[in-house]
DNA sequence: CATAAAAGTGACTTTTTTATCCCTATGGGG
DNA sequence: CCCCATAGGGATAAAAAAGTCACTTTTATG
């Protein structure tokens, strides 16, 4: 039996797992600024995301827990820290390309469709 | 400049838009399922997905008005409706299945740290 | 004549997710 | 001294999503 087939015979489960862990507003955006270098959660809120402190740590703290992104304290004052992305993270962006490829077909779609 | 380039200027646009039409709780599972050849609404439901007609209902609407999938009526009765995948579905589809493997990747991963 | 099958929706409730607000801690600059 | 930046969390409010229930339509079946 192929990949294909015993995924579906075993009821979906990792494809579940994986959008289990990429639900939420701001995981994505999350995911894609640390990719481009924007490492520190004060960068992130000053960038395009506008989200509150309170949220961007709930979901930074999910990421990290699902091994998407590992966290580096430099203990100094005033605190500094940086969220990285692990070889996990690096993976998922691989596929955020995938699916940007996707929404740009989708675009292109909605606009011919005026 | 390349593509990834322009992307990330042009504000990850593109990727806030597909993340947009599949996110809802079932989108996924309902394009998964047609894919398996799971067409008619009452199929899916007597399927593994755990869902209300009204909540299905709203889903496929959704993605239908997304042109993820176009509906067939073949006005019999008692009622008689398919969805099938788009062009721009099985795209989505082949996303879907690199998302899978990225699951797999993660669900080994939480096994190791056991 | 009651019931089932099938797809669909309006009105409503519950649950989940996000957002807001205020608090902590610490050292430096004015 | 007070305020700033910086990271973080508790309590709570607001918004969004999902779920529930009851109803419709039409034909065939017992």
């Amino acid at each position: 039996m192929n990949t294909k087939a015993r995924a579906i015979e075993e009821k979906i489960c990792p494809l579940e797992f994986a959008v289990n862990a990429i639900s939420g507003k701001w995981k994505i955006p999350i995911v894609w600024q640390i990719n481009q270098g924007h490492k520190r959660p004060s960068e992130m809120l000053k960038g395009i995301m506008k989200v509150d402190r309170r949220v961007l740590n709930q979901q930074l703290k999910e990421l990290e827990q699902d091994g998407v992104l590992y966290k580096v304290n430099y203990n100094e004052l005033p605190p500094k820290v940086e969220y990285h992305l692990t070889s996990l993270g690096e993976q998922l962006v691989e596929v955020l390309w995938k699916l940007n490829a996707w929404g740009e077909t989708l675009l292109k779609q909605k606009e011919t469709n005026k």
